[in-house]
DNA sequence: GTGGTCTAGACCACT
DNA sequence: GTGGTCTAGACCACG
Protein backbone atom coordinates (compact mmCIF):
# COMPACT_ATOMS: atom_id res chain seq x y z
CA UNK A 1 0.00 0.00 0.00
CA UNK A 2 1.29 3.55 -0.75
CA UNK A 3 0.64 6.56 -0.66
CA UNK A 4 1.50 9.85 -2.45
CA UNK A 5 0.30 13.46 -1.48
CA UNK A 6 1.55 16.76 -3.30
CA UNK A 7 2.13 19.25 -0.54
CA UNK A 8 1.88 21.75 -3.13
CA UNK A 9 -1.64 21.00 -3.83
CA UNK A 10 -4.54 23.61 -3.07
CA UNK A 11 -6.04 20.72 -1.36
CA UNK A 12 -5.05 20.07 2.12
CA UNK A 13 -2.55 17.18 3.09
CA UNK A 14 -5.52 15.52 5.60
CA UNK A 15 -8.07 15.46 2.96
CA UNK A 16 -5.99 14.24 0.02
CA UNK A 17 -5.23 11.21 2.74
CA UNK A 18 -8.76 10.96 3.07
CA UNK A 19 -8.92 10.28 -0.55
CA UNK A 20 -6.45 8.15 -1.06
CA UNK A 21 -7.70 6.04 1.47
CA UNK A 22 -11.33 6.16 0.40
CA UNK A 23 -10.02 5.22 -2.73
CA UNK A 24 -8.23 1.78 -1.56
CA UNK A 25 -11.01 1.21 0.09
CA UNK A 26 -13.39 1.23 -3.06
CA UNK A 27 -10.42 -0.91 -4.89
CA UNK A 28 -11.31 -3.24 -3.05
CA UNK A 29 -7.04 -2.84 -1.51
CA UNK A 30 -8.17 -2.34 1.75
CA UNK A 31 -11.46 -4.83 2.25
CA UNK A 32 -14.18 -4.84 4.79
CA UNK A 33 -13.28 -5.51 8.71
CA UNK A 34 -9.52 -5.58 7.44
CA UNK A 35 -7.11 -3.26 9.61
CA UNK A 36 -5.91 -0.06 8.20
CA UNK A 37 -2.91 1.10 9.41
CA UNK A 38 -2.41 2.40 12.33
CA UNK A 39 -1.87 6.92 12.17
CA UNK A 40 1.71 6.94 12.97
CA UNK A 41 2.26 4.37 10.29
CA UNK A 42 0.07 5.95 8.10
CA UNK A 43 1.87 9.51 9.41
CA UNK A 44 5.43 7.82 8.16
CA UNK A 45 4.06 6.44 4.72
CA UNK A 46 2.47 9.67 3.30
CA UNK A 47 5.17 12.11 4.89
CA UNK A 48 2.69 13.78 6.76
CA UNK A 49 2.55 14.94 10.55
CA UNK A 50 0.89 12.47 13.12
CA UNK A 51 -1.80 15.02 13.36
CA UNK A 52 -2.75 15.28 10.08
CA UNK A 53 -2.90 11.58 9.88
CA UNK A 54 -5.18 11.76 12.59
CA UNK A 55 -7.18 13.94 11.24
CA UNK A 56 -7.81 11.87 8.32
CA UNK A 57 -8.53 8.94 10.38
CA UNK A 58 -11.37 10.57 11.69
CA UNK A 59 -12.55 12.01 8.57
CA UNK A 60 -13.00 8.46 7.65
CA UNK A 61 -14.75 7.57 10.89
CA UNK A 62 -16.87 10.07 10.77
CA UNK A 63 -18.06 9.28 7.15
CA UNK A 64 -18.82 5.60 8.90
CA UNK A 65 -16.39 3.97 6.29
CA UNK A 66 -14.14 2.54 9.59
CA UNK A 67 -14.50 2.11 12.74
CA UNK A 68 -12.07 2.66 15.42
CA UNK A 69 -11.99 0.67 18.35
CA UNK A 70 -9.67 1.93 21.69
CA UNK A 71 -6.61 -0.52 21.98
CA UNK A 72 -7.53 -2.55 19.02
CA UNK A 73 -6.91 -0.50 16.07
CA UNK A 74 -9.40 1.29 13.24
CA UNK A 75 -11.17 -1.35 10.95
CA UNK A 76 -12.97 -0.86 7.52
CA UNK A 77 -16.63 -1.02 8.03
CA UNK A 78 -18.50 -3.57 6.59
CA UNK A 79 -20.50 -1.52 4.16
CA UNK A 80 -16.96 0.78 3.02
CA UNK A 81 -17.30 -0.32 0.00
CA UNK A 82 -20.99 0.60 -0.91
CA UNK A 83 -20.62 3.66 0.72
CA UNK A 84 -16.88 4.82 -0.76
CA UNK A 85 -18.89 4.04 -4.19
CA UNK A 86 -21.91 6.23 -3.47
CA UNK A 87 -19.76 9.26 -2.17
CA UNK A 88 -17.57 9.13 -5.10
CA UNK A 89 -20.78 9.41 -7.77
CA UNK A 90 -21.43 12.56 -5.11
CA UNK A 91 -17.89 14.01 -4.41
CA UNK A 92 -17.27 13.85 -8.71
CA UNK A 93 -20.58 15.48 -9.12
CA UNK A 94 -19.73 18.07 -6.63
CA UNK A 95 -16.13 18.60 -7.79
CA UNK A 96 -17.56 19.58 -11.59
CA UNK A 97 -20.12 21.29 -10.28
CA UNK A 98 -17.49 23.64 -8.69
CA UNK A 99 -15.58 23.56 -11.70
CA UNK A 100 -18.55 25.00 -13.63
CA UNK A 101 -19.16 27.73 -11.10
CA UNK A 102 -15.41 29.06 -11.29
CA UNK A 103 -15.32 28.68 -14.93
CA UNK A 104 -18.47 30.99 -15.13
CA UNK A 105 -16.91 33.28 -12.85
CA UNK A 106 -13.75 33.52 -15.10
CA UNK A 107 -16.05 34.47 -17.84
CA UNK A 108 -15.44 31.53 -19.80
CA UNK A 109 -17.93 29.49 -22.61
CA UNK A 110 -19.30 26.69 -20.77
CA UNK A 111 -20.12 24.81 -24.36
CA UNK A 112 -16.39 24.56 -24.77
CA UNK A 113 -15.59 23.54 -21.37
CA UNK A 114 -16.14 19.39 -21.81
CA UNK A 115 -13.84 19.98 -24.98
CA UNK A 116 -11.38 21.88 -23.45
CA UNK A 117 -11.31 19.25 -20.37
CA UNK A 118 -10.61 16.09 -23.08
CA UNK A 119 -7.76 18.16 -24.42
CA UNK A 120 -6.43 18.68 -21.25
CA UNK A 121 -6.76 15.04 -20.50
CA UNK A 122 -5.23 14.17 -24.27
CA UNK A 123 -2.05 16.29 -23.11
CA UNK A 124 -1.65 14.71 -19.62
CA UNK A 125 -1.33 11.69 -21.57
CA UNK A 126 1.10 12.60 -23.77
CA UNK A 127 3.08 14.45 -21.48
CA UNK A 128 3.56 10.69 -19.98
CA UNK B 1 -22.51 47.37 -13.63
CA UNK B 2 -23.36 45.21 -11.06
CA UNK B 3 -21.13 42.61 -8.74
CA UNK B 4 -22.51 39.50 -6.47
CA UNK B 5 -20.00 38.03 -4.05
CA UNK B 6 -20.64 34.76 -2.65
CA UNK B 7 -19.14 35.28 0.60
CA UNK B 8 -19.38 31.37 1.72
CA UNK B 9 -17.04 30.53 -1.18
CA UNK B 10 -13.89 29.20 -0.50
CA UNK B 11 -12.42 31.59 -3.26
CA UNK B 12 -11.84 34.84 -1.03
CA UNK B 13 -13.44 38.05 -1.79
CA UNK B 14 -11.00 39.59 -3.18
CA UNK B 15 -10.29 37.06 -5.65
CA UNK B 16 -13.83 37.16 -6.43
CA UNK B 17 -13.99 40.91 -7.06
CA UNK B 18 -10.93 40.52 -9.28
CA UNK B 19 -12.22 37.77 -11.39
CA UNK B 20 -15.64 39.59 -11.68
CA UNK B 21 -13.93 42.86 -12.81
CA UNK B 22 -11.49 40.71 -15.64
CA UNK B 23 -14.67 39.50 -16.91
CA UNK B 24 -16.16 42.77 -17.58
CA UNK B 25 -12.79 43.77 -19.16
CA UNK B 26 -12.82 40.75 -21.03
CA UNK B 27 -16.53 41.07 -22.35
CA UNK B 28 -15.73 44.42 -23.67
CA UNK B 29 -18.04 46.42 -20.62
CA UNK B 30 -15.09 48.06 -19.55
CA UNK B 31 -13.55 49.40 -22.35
CA UNK B 32 -9.49 49.94 -22.75
CA UNK B 33 -8.86 53.92 -21.49
CA UNK B 34 -12.38 53.81 -19.67
CA UNK B 35 -12.53 54.28 -16.01
CA UNK B 36 -13.63 51.86 -13.66
CA UNK B 37 -15.70 53.01 -10.70
CA UNK B 38 -13.42 54.34 -8.18
CA UNK B 39 -12.39 51.54 -5.19
CA UNK B 40 -14.93 53.09 -2.93
CA UNK B 41 -17.77 52.95 -4.78
CA UNK B 42 -16.67 49.63 -5.66
CA UNK B 43 -16.65 48.78 -2.21
CA UNK B 44 -20.57 49.84 -1.87
CA UNK B 45 -21.60 47.59 -4.54
CA UNK B 46 -19.86 44.22 -3.54
CA UNK B 47 -20.81 45.24 0.07
CA UNK B 48 -17.02 44.62 1.04
CA UNK B 49 -14.56 46.77 2.84
CA UNK B 50 -12.95 49.36 0.80
CA UNK B 51 -9.57 47.36 1.77
CA UNK B 52 -10.86 44.87 0.32
CA UNK B 53 -12.06 46.51 -2.98
CA UNK B 54 -8.47 48.26 -3.24
CA UNK B 55 -6.86 44.75 -3.02
CA UNK B 56 -8.78 43.41 -5.89
CA UNK B 57 -7.75 46.70 -7.68
CA UNK B 58 -3.87 46.21 -6.62
CA UNK B 59 -4.14 43.19 -8.02
CA UNK B 60 -5.53 43.86 -11.38
CA UNK B 61 -2.87 46.51 -11.49
CA UNK B 62 0.05 43.92 -11.30
CA UNK B 63 -1.51 41.66 -13.60
CA UNK B 64 -0.98 44.95 -15.83
CA UNK B 65 -5.12 44.80 -16.30
CA UNK B 66 -5.59 48.17 -15.20
CA UNK B 67 -3.30 51.56 -14.65
CA UNK B 68 -4.00 53.36 -11.22
CA UNK B 69 -3.68 57.24 -10.92
CA UNK B 70 -3.33 58.78 -8.07
CA UNK B 71 -5.76 61.48 -7.55
CA UNK B 72 -7.06 60.24 -10.60
CA UNK B 73 -8.81 57.21 -10.52
CA UNK B 74 -7.97 53.66 -12.38
CA UNK B 75 -7.55 53.43 -15.53
CA UNK B 76 -8.36 49.94 -18.35
CA UNK B 77 -4.79 49.32 -20.17
CA UNK B 78 -5.06 49.51 -23.79
CA UNK B 79 -4.06 46.16 -24.10
CA UNK B 80 -6.18 44.57 -21.16
CA UNK B 81 -8.55 42.85 -23.60
CA UNK B 82 -5.43 40.95 -25.31
CA UNK B 83 -4.13 40.01 -21.65
CA UNK B 84 -7.30 39.12 -19.88
CA UNK B 85 -7.87 36.40 -23.01
CA UNK B 86 -4.20 35.40 -22.23
CA UNK B 87 -4.99 35.23 -18.60
CA UNK B 88 -8.12 33.50 -19.61
CA UNK B 89 -6.91 30.79 -20.99
CA UNK B 90 -3.87 29.79 -18.89
CA UNK B 91 -6.65 30.20 -15.89
CA UNK B 92 -9.08 27.98 -17.10
CA UNK B 93 -6.49 25.37 -17.62
CA UNK B 94 -5.14 25.81 -14.58
CA UNK B 95 -8.76 25.22 -13.23
CA UNK B 96 -9.15 22.12 -15.56
CA UNK B 97 -5.51 20.68 -14.32
CA UNK B 98 -6.71 21.23 -10.84
CA UNK B 99 -10.22 19.31 -11.50
CA UNK B 100 -8.31 16.40 -13.42
CA UNK B 101 -5.83 15.68 -10.27
CA UNK B 102 -9.11 16.42 -7.77
CA UNK B 103 -11.06 13.45 -9.65
CA UNK B 104 -7.97 11.50 -9.80
CA UNK B 105 -7.32 11.68 -6.06
CA UNK B 106 -10.95 10.84 -5.51
CA UNK B 107 -10.49 7.03 -7.91
CA UNK B 108 -12.65 8.27 -10.69
CA UNK B 109 -12.60 6.93 -14.40
CA UNK B 110 -10.61 9.93 -16.16
CA UNK B 111 -12.10 8.59 -19.51
CA UNK B 112 -15.58 9.41 -17.95
CA UNK B 113 -14.65 13.25 -17.21
CA UNK B 114 -15.71 14.94 -19.94
CA UNK B 115 -18.83 13.15 -20.56
CA UNK B 116 -19.63 13.53 -17.19
CA UNK B 117 -19.20 16.92 -17.18
CA UNK B 118 -21.29 17.49 -20.20
CA UNK B 119 -23.89 15.96 -18.48
CA UNK B 120 -23.72 17.87 -15.30
CA UNK B 121 -24.25 20.98 -17.30
CA UNK B 122 -26.58 19.80 -19.38
CA UNK B 123 -28.70 19.11 -16.33
CA UNK B 124 -27.68 22.84 -14.97
CA UNK B 125 -29.22 24.06 -18.19
CA UNK B 126 -32.82 21.75 -18.12
CA UNK B 127 -32.97 23.21 -14.23
CA UNK B 128 -32.97 26.91 -15.02
CA UNK C 1 8.31 78.35 -24.21
CA UNK C 2 6.79 74.47 -24.11
CA UNK C 3 6.07 72.25 -21.24
CA UNK C 4 6.62 68.63 -21.66
CA UNK C 5 5.58 66.51 -18.63
CA UNK C 6 4.78 62.68 -18.35
CA UNK C 7 2.09 61.59 -16.33
CA UNK C 8 3.21 58.14 -15.66
CA UNK C 9 6.06 59.28 -14.19
CA UNK C 10 6.62 58.26 -10.36
CA UNK C 11 7.36 62.04 -9.61
CA UNK C 12 3.64 63.87 -9.27
CA UNK C 13 3.10 66.51 -11.76
CA UNK C 14 3.08 69.36 -9.85
CA UNK C 15 6.85 68.44 -9.31
CA UNK C 16 7.86 67.99 -12.81
CA UNK C 17 5.73 71.40 -13.68
CA UNK C 18 8.25 73.50 -11.12
CA UNK C 19 11.44 71.58 -12.41
CA UNK C 20 10.24 72.60 -15.58
CA UNK C 21 10.05 76.18 -14.58
CA UNK C 22 13.06 76.16 -13.00
CA UNK C 23 15.22 75.06 -15.45
CA UNK C 24 13.86 77.73 -17.81
CA UNK C 25 14.60 80.41 -15.12
CA UNK C 26 18.33 78.61 -15.45
CA UNK C 27 18.67 78.79 -18.91
CA UNK C 28 17.61 82.44 -19.44
CA UNK C 29 14.69 81.68 -21.22
CA UNK C 30 12.83 83.09 -18.48
CA UNK C 31 14.57 86.37 -17.09
CA UNK C 32 15.07 87.78 -14.25
CA UNK C 33 11.87 90.49 -14.44
CA UNK C 34 9.99 88.96 -16.51
CA UNK C 35 6.01 87.48 -16.24
CA UNK C 36 5.38 84.26 -16.27
CA UNK C 37 2.56 82.59 -17.85
CA UNK C 38 -1.31 83.15 -15.59
CA UNK C 39 -1.42 79.84 -13.86
CA UNK C 40 -4.77 79.43 -16.51
CA UNK C 41 -2.35 79.41 -19.22
CA UNK C 42 0.08 77.38 -17.87
CA UNK C 43 -2.03 74.82 -17.53
CA UNK C 44 -3.24 74.44 -20.53
CA UNK C 45 0.41 74.53 -22.04
CA UNK C 46 1.29 71.63 -19.44
CA UNK C 47 -2.31 69.98 -20.37
CA UNK C 48 -3.19 70.22 -16.56
CA UNK C 49 -5.03 70.67 -14.25
CA UNK C 50 -5.56 74.56 -12.61
CA UNK C 51 -4.48 73.50 -9.43
CA UNK C 52 -1.63 70.98 -10.39
CA UNK C 53 -0.25 74.60 -12.04
CA UNK C 54 -1.42 76.53 -9.18
CA UNK C 55 0.73 74.57 -6.68
CA UNK C 56 4.11 74.60 -9.31
CA UNK C 57 3.53 77.96 -9.38
CA UNK C 58 3.40 78.34 -5.26
CA UNK C 59 6.15 76.32 -5.04
CA UNK C 60 7.86 78.23 -7.20
CA UNK C 61 7.13 81.12 -4.71
CA UNK C 62 7.88 79.65 -1.57
CA UNK C 63 11.56 78.61 -2.96
CA UNK C 64 11.62 82.57 -4.21
CA UNK C 65 12.52 82.28 -7.88
CA UNK C 66 9.29 83.77 -8.50
CA UNK C 67 7.32 86.71 -7.17
CA UNK C 68 3.22 86.84 -7.20
CA UNK C 69 1.51 90.28 -7.25
CA UNK C 70 -2.01 90.27 -6.78
CA UNK C 71 -3.85 91.34 -10.07
CA UNK C 72 -0.88 92.07 -12.13
CA UNK C 73 0.70 88.29 -12.32
CA UNK C 74 3.78 86.71 -11.42
CA UNK C 75 7.16 87.62 -12.40
CA UNK C 76 10.63 85.83 -11.88
CA UNK C 77 12.84 87.27 -8.93
CA UNK C 78 16.02 89.29 -9.77
CA UNK C 79 18.42 86.59 -8.36
CA UNK C 80 16.14 83.55 -9.62
CA UNK C 81 19.07 82.43 -11.73
CA UNK C 82 21.56 82.58 -8.82
CA UNK C 83 19.11 80.91 -6.55
CA UNK C 84 18.36 78.14 -9.18
CA UNK C 85 21.24 77.53 -10.07
CA UNK C 86 22.55 77.02 -6.49
CA UNK C 87 19.99 74.93 -5.99
CA UNK C 88 20.33 72.77 -8.97
CA UNK C 89 23.86 71.43 -7.70
CA UNK C 90 21.81 71.16 -4.35
CA UNK C 91 19.03 69.11 -6.15
CA UNK C 92 21.48 66.75 -7.77
CA UNK C 93 23.45 66.03 -4.86
CA UNK C 94 20.34 65.28 -2.85
CA UNK C 95 18.36 63.39 -5.99
CA UNK C 96 22.25 60.88 -6.23
CA UNK C 97 22.18 60.32 -2.59
CA UNK C 98 18.76 59.27 -2.69
CA UNK C 99 20.05 56.60 -5.55
CA UNK C 100 22.97 55.66 -3.58
CA UNK C 101 21.12 55.23 -0.53
CA UNK C 102 18.64 53.19 -2.79
CA UNK C 103 20.98 51.03 -4.48
CA UNK C 104 22.03 50.24 -1.09
CA UNK C 105 18.94 49.27 -0.49
CA UNK C 106 18.91 46.68 -3.18
CA UNK C 107 21.98 45.16 -2.19
CA UNK C 108 24.00 46.28 -5.17
CA UNK C 109 27.41 46.31 -5.62
CA UNK C 110 28.21 50.29 -4.84
CA UNK C 111 31.26 50.31 -6.67
CA UNK C 112 29.73 49.78 -10.23
CA UNK C 113 26.86 52.08 -9.91
CA UNK C 114 28.82 55.07 -11.68
CA UNK C 115 29.57 52.65 -14.88
CA UNK C 116 26.60 51.20 -14.83
CA UNK C 117 24.90 54.77 -14.50
CA UNK C 118 27.13 55.83 -17.63
CA UNK C 119 26.19 52.45 -20.15
CA UNK C 120 22.77 53.51 -19.14
CA UNK C 121 23.16 56.65 -20.18
CA UNK C 122 24.87 55.60 -23.37
CA UNK C 123 22.16 53.17 -23.90
CA UNK C 124 19.73 56.26 -23.66
CA UNK C 125 21.97 58.19 -26.51
CA UNK C 126 21.90 54.89 -28.88
CA UNK C 127 17.88 54.74 -28.98
CA UNK C 128 17.32 58.00 -29.70
CA UNK D 1 19.19 38.46 11.42
CA UNK D 2 18.65 42.16 11.58
CA UNK D 3 15.61 44.39 9.64
CA UNK D 4 16.04 48.14 10.06
CA UNK D 5 13.91 50.50 7.81
CA UNK D 6 13.45 53.96 7.34
CA UNK D 7 9.51 55.24 8.66
CA UNK D 8 10.34 58.57 7.16
CA UNK D 9 11.28 57.36 3.41
CA UNK D 10 9.20 57.85 0.55
CA UNK D 11 9.41 54.03 0.26
CA UNK D 12 6.52 52.15 1.82
CA UNK D 13 7.42 50.11 4.86
CA UNK D 14 6.24 47.24 3.27
CA UNK D 15 8.11 47.89 0.40
CA UNK D 16 11.61 48.18 2.84
CA UNK D 17 11.02 44.96 4.01
CA UNK D 18 10.51 43.60 0.37
CA UNK D 19 13.92 45.02 -0.36
CA UNK D 20 15.04 44.09 2.71
CA UNK D 21 14.49 40.60 2.30
CA UNK D 22 15.45 40.29 -0.95
CA UNK D 23 18.46 41.50 0.04
CA UNK D 24 18.89 38.29 1.96
CA UNK D 25 18.00 35.68 -0.53
CA UNK D 26 20.45 37.39 -2.75
CA UNK D 27 23.43 37.31 -0.30
CA UNK D 28 22.32 33.57 0.50
CA UNK D 29 21.96 34.37 3.98
CA UNK D 30 18.73 33.11 2.93
CA UNK D 31 19.24 30.26 1.41
CA UNK D 32 16.93 27.91 -0.93
CA UNK D 33 14.63 25.99 1.08
CA UNK D 34 15.54 27.21 4.06
CA UNK D 35 12.09 28.69 6.01
CA UNK D 36 12.11 32.53 6.72
CA UNK D 37 10.84 33.67 10.21
CA UNK D 38 7.11 33.43 10.50
CA UNK D 39 5.12 36.77 9.25
CA UNK D 40 4.01 37.74 13.04
CA UNK D 41 8.38 38.02 14.33
CA UNK D 42 9.27 39.70 11.06
CA UNK D 43 6.59 42.28 12.12
CA UNK D 44 8.22 42.11 15.68
CA UNK D 45 11.85 42.50 14.20
CA UNK D 46 10.59 45.03 11.83
CA UNK D 47 8.90 47.04 14.32
CA UNK D 48 5.47 47.47 12.30
CA UNK D 49 1.41 45.68 12.42
CA UNK D 50 1.51 41.91 11.33
CA UNK D 51 -0.45 43.10 8.22
CA UNK D 52 2.56 44.75 6.83
CA UNK D 53 5.04 42.53 6.96
CA UNK D 54 2.36 39.93 5.25
CA UNK D 55 2.15 42.16 2.68
CA UNK D 56 5.79 41.91 1.87
CA UNK D 57 5.93 38.26 2.23
CA UNK D 58 2.99 38.10 0.08
CA UNK D 59 4.51 40.62 -2.42
CA UNK D 60 7.96 38.04 -2.54
CA UNK D 61 5.49 34.87 -3.20
CA UNK D 62 4.08 36.91 -5.53
CA UNK D 63 7.73 37.49 -7.07
CA UNK D 64 8.06 33.63 -7.04
CA UNK D 65 11.72 34.34 -4.66
CA UNK D 66 9.36 32.36 -1.70
CA UNK D 67 6.82 29.82 -1.11
CA UNK D 68 4.13 29.63 1.42
CA UNK D 69 2.10 26.83 2.91
CA UNK D 70 -0.44 27.74 5.57
CA UNK D 71 0.37 25.94 8.96
CA UNK D 72 3.88 25.42 7.98
CA UNK D 73 5.69 28.32 7.56
CA UNK D 74 7.32 30.28 4.65
CA UNK D 75 10.09 28.84 2.33
CA UNK D 76 12.93 30.38 -0.25
CA UNK D 77 12.10 29.35 -3.43
CA UNK D 78 15.05 26.80 -4.96
CA UNK D 79 15.44 29.06 -8.04
CA UNK D 80 15.59 32.34 -5.42
CA UNK D 81 18.94 33.65 -6.43
CA UNK D 82 18.90 33.40 -9.70
CA UNK D 83 15.30 35.24 -9.80
CA UNK D 84 16.78 37.58 -6.86
CA UNK D 85 19.65 38.27 -9.45
CA UNK D 86 17.88 39.05 -12.60
CA UNK D 87 15.55 41.33 -10.73
CA UNK D 88 17.99 43.55 -9.09
CA UNK D 89 19.20 43.75 -12.52
CA UNK D 90 15.95 45.16 -13.34
CA UNK D 91 15.59 47.50 -10.33
CA UNK D 92 18.49 48.82 -10.67
CA UNK D 93 18.55 50.23 -14.48
CA UNK D 94 14.73 51.25 -13.41
CA UNK D 95 16.43 53.35 -10.47
CA UNK D 96 18.73 54.50 -13.12
CA UNK D 97 16.28 55.44 -15.65
CA UNK D 98 14.69 57.49 -12.95
CA UNK D 99 17.77 59.28 -11.71
CA UNK D 100 18.57 60.50 -15.20
CA UNK D 101 15.11 61.54 -16.20
CA UNK D 102 15.02 63.55 -13.09
CA UNK D 103 18.38 64.83 -13.82
CA UNK D 104 17.55 65.87 -17.03
CA UNK D 105 13.88 67.68 -15.65
CA UNK D 106 16.41 69.52 -13.36
CA UNK D 107 18.30 70.80 -16.25
CA UNK D 108 22.06 69.51 -15.32
CA UNK D 109 24.47 67.99 -17.33
CA UNK D 110 23.77 64.24 -17.79
CA UNK D 111 27.28 63.41 -19.34
CA UNK D 112 28.57 64.90 -16.04
CA UNK D 113 26.20 62.76 -13.73
CA UNK D 114 28.52 59.50 -13.51
CA UNK D 115 31.52 61.64 -12.52
CA UNK D 116 29.41 63.51 -10.04
CA UNK D 117 27.61 60.24 -8.80
CA UNK D 118 31.26 58.47 -8.74
CA UNK D 119 32.42 61.69 -6.07
CA UNK D 120 29.72 61.31 -4.23
CA UNK D 121 29.95 58.01 -3.26
CA UNK D 122 34.29 58.76 -2.78
CA UNK D 123 33.14 61.43 -0.04
CA UNK D 124 30.28 59.10 1.75
CA UNK D 125 33.06 56.70 1.77
CA UNK D 126 35.55 59.46 3.48
CA UNK D 127 32.88 60.29 6.05
CA UNK D 128 33.06 56.64 7.29
C1' DG E 1 -12.61 62.72 -4.18
C1' DT E 2 -8.64 59.64 -5.75
C1' DG E 3 -5.55 55.69 -4.75
C1' DG E 4 -2.08 54.14 -1.12
C1' DT E 5 -0.35 52.91 3.36
C1' DC E 6 -0.61 51.56 8.06
C1' DT E 7 -2.48 49.93 12.45
C1' DA E 8 -5.48 47.19 15.33
C1' DG E 9 -7.94 43.43 16.16
C1' DA E 10 -10.73 39.56 14.85
C1' DC E 11 -11.56 34.97 12.73
C1' DC E 12 -10.29 30.98 9.80
C1' DA E 13 -8.16 26.54 8.17
C1' DC E 14 -4.20 23.89 8.47
C1' DT E 15 -0.11 21.60 10.92
C1' DG F 1 1.73 28.60 15.89
C1' DT F 2 1.35 29.09 10.69
C1' DG F 3 -0.19 31.96 6.76
C1' DG F 4 -4.58 34.19 4.93
C1' DT F 5 -8.65 37.03 4.92
C1' DC F 6 -11.58 40.66 6.42
C1' DT F 7 -13.22 44.78 8.80
C1' DA F 8 -12.71 49.30 10.78
C1' DG F 9 -10.78 53.43 10.99
C1' DA F 10 -7.03 56.62 10.46
C1' DC F 11 -3.76 59.46 7.75
C1' DC F 12 -1.35 60.87 3.49
C1' DA F 13 -0.23 62.99 -1.10
C1' DC F 14 -2.28 64.15 -5.28
C1' DG F 15 -5.66 66.49 -8.50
Amino acid sequence: MQISLRPSDPLPLYRQLVEQLRRQILLGILAPGSRIPPVRDLAVMARVNRNTAARAVQALEAAGLVCARVGRGTFVADDAPVRARASLGEALDALLDRTIDEARLLGADLEELPARLAARLADKEDAR
